[in-house]
DNA sequence: AATGAATGAGCATTCATTCAT
DNA sequence: GATGAATGAATGCTCATTCAT
């Protein structure tokens, strides 16, 4: 890995917080120059512009959080179990995300959708690709008999990214995780129900 | 009314797809002389900065998604109806809200929560009053026979919000209202089953 | 006296104060708002102008200033002792102006000598007025026996009024009398020397 | 010497005549642009805000103005030709002063008391400084057998000080020097009198 | 590869003043 | 005579970006 390589995952490193934080407008040049210690010039010699900045982060951002999402996950052996422990790991989101300020997709999301075009692309893209996740864990699960063969993969994967990704909102929002704990419980109990 | 209060709705009016499209941070005090008319001058001196700006526009914007959202439910005459009204509302929801630009919930909530107090609390109080009036209307269809005794009302409210904001999210950002119609379909059929 | 007198005297009183601490600067239109209760509207039913409400209130001011000084000095029957008293009065302006915020010759004759030609003149005259009392003083001293008919009164004048002048400055910025108190001191033994 | 400070110096050498003309309040950033040539971006890169550059000029405005001072003192040879020579350079100051815009202490002094604290203590330190160099004279006139062995230097300074600086004003806001004649001959007769 | 210094456009906010009512 | 509402210019300050070194 060259320099420069390394010096681009640094500033991501560094400024991802506060991207998740304060949103992209509300993230300046100077804040990511306090976060990195590094200079403007230097922010912009391995980056174009501050969208580029934003963009590397958000996949950064992502990664992190499917990492997080995996690892809780690859412990369980069954489909059901790995289902159970992501939303395990969504019901501690609330309050210790894997990146501070809440759900990328979401934070991002909101915020490109009327304005940031280069940004809302690579949003959409992300909750394709996690909804898909869900969608195939539920798919094998049937493949593998455990649960009913009848199910729709994609609308119950649908019904629980939207509803877990609505209730980070909620539950951030009004300072409790009550929403989202409302929330996984009834996903956990479809994850039951579907069960054979 | 005094030529105050009709400026400040004037304003109020004027901005509300403003603030709903751009965010707080994205919008600016030009932005809204643009949209007015006015000069800064002018909206200076019927709000005190661009704060209390924004959230009387907030509290316009989900007056106004609410009595959209009344006045779909009134026509029907049955809780049931009622709430499947509500449901159509949304579904429609995502490429023609009555503010343009989103739901205000997410749009402000997103946000808010980790920047602008003033805005949260706001935001935290108008979401509670949304769960509460579906989560009503389910106990009003429980009272009155149409709805089994053995629900969970307040489950299935928050379960019904979270998933229609999440799902407003998604469909605005992939610019398809495909996410939406597979969590407005899922939310008919638990109308259905907790049907007598 | 009419109502719009009476207007024009009430603005002044209460603004007095503001213009001495602030400076015609650093005073705004909203200061003198707060502090008389009126609306800009009034302010400027009765001035023509902030320039004219700031002159009116030095000529106001300084009004103050010699009435006190005079109530002072009136108690004293030998001119050496009214010119004693004037000292006196002096030695306790730094903390207990008439007018808050210091002497309006200072405070308005620094702010105007380059700026604010309207004023310069006002506090030009009024220093000489000042200066004048002095003298006379002195002369009448002189004429009456009291003081040595050596004496040059313009000079004794000048050096009490400029020295004394320049200790209010001196001991307001220093938040401290004591230059106020050498001073004094140093001009009462001036009166003791040039007496008979 | 870096270029930051380069540009520090040029920036506050190009603008001390303004803040001494105009005070505080009535210096603009648009006036510091004007004046240097320099953005408002620049002016801010160079100094956190208007009230680090006001200080920074006052400093600087001292400094010029102690060794203009200086250099006609140190001509002289004796302790009371030093003194003589101060007095003559305040004689042509109402007119041709180091810093155009009459005294800095005085200036900033009056401006100050009320109103900036920063600014404040800054003029308190200056003008203890320069009654503190006109007392050392007259100590070491004293020592030297220049001066009576009975004087009280802090108080013959203290006077000299604040009557010439009174006298500034006074000539400034006349328009004319007769003040500054008068005040700076009498102080030279003051010298003679102590003189052995 | 990195920096320090600069820029010009833009920011939210306040200014003294006006004028229809 | 007094006011409330409006204005346009100006306020101090910050922005993302550039570029010579």
């Amino acid at each position: 890995m060259g320099k420069a390589v390394l010096t681009r995952q640094y500033i991501i490193g560094k400024t991802a917080a506060i991207f998740n934080t304060k949103g992209y407008n509300g993230t300046t040049l100077q804040d990511l120059t306090d976060a990195t210690g590094l200079s403007k010039g230097s922010l912009y010699g391995n980056f174009t512009n501050k969208e580029e900045i934003a963009t590397a982060v958000f996949q950064y951002s992502m990664e992190k959080v499917r990492e997080a999402a995996l690892l809780k996950m690859e412990k369980a052996q069954s489909t059901k179990g790995k289902l159970a422990a992501l939303l395990e790991f969504y019901a501690q989101y609330v309050f210790s995300s894997p990146i501070p300020g809440g759900c990328p997709l979401m934070n991002n999301g909101v915020e490109a959708d009327d304005q940031h075009l280069f940004m809302k692309k690579a949003v959409a893209g992300e909750i394709k690709k996690t909804i898909h996740l869900i969608s195939s864990l539920l798919a094998r699960g049937k493949q593998r008999g455990e649960f009913k063969s009848s199910i729709d993969e994609k609308e119950i994967a649908m019904m629980m990214f939207c509803s877990i990704e609505g209730a980070i909102v909620v539950s951030r929002v009004s300072s409790t995780d009550a929403a989202m704990k409302i929330v996984v419980n009834y996903n956990r109990n479809v994850l039951e129900q579907i069960s054979l």
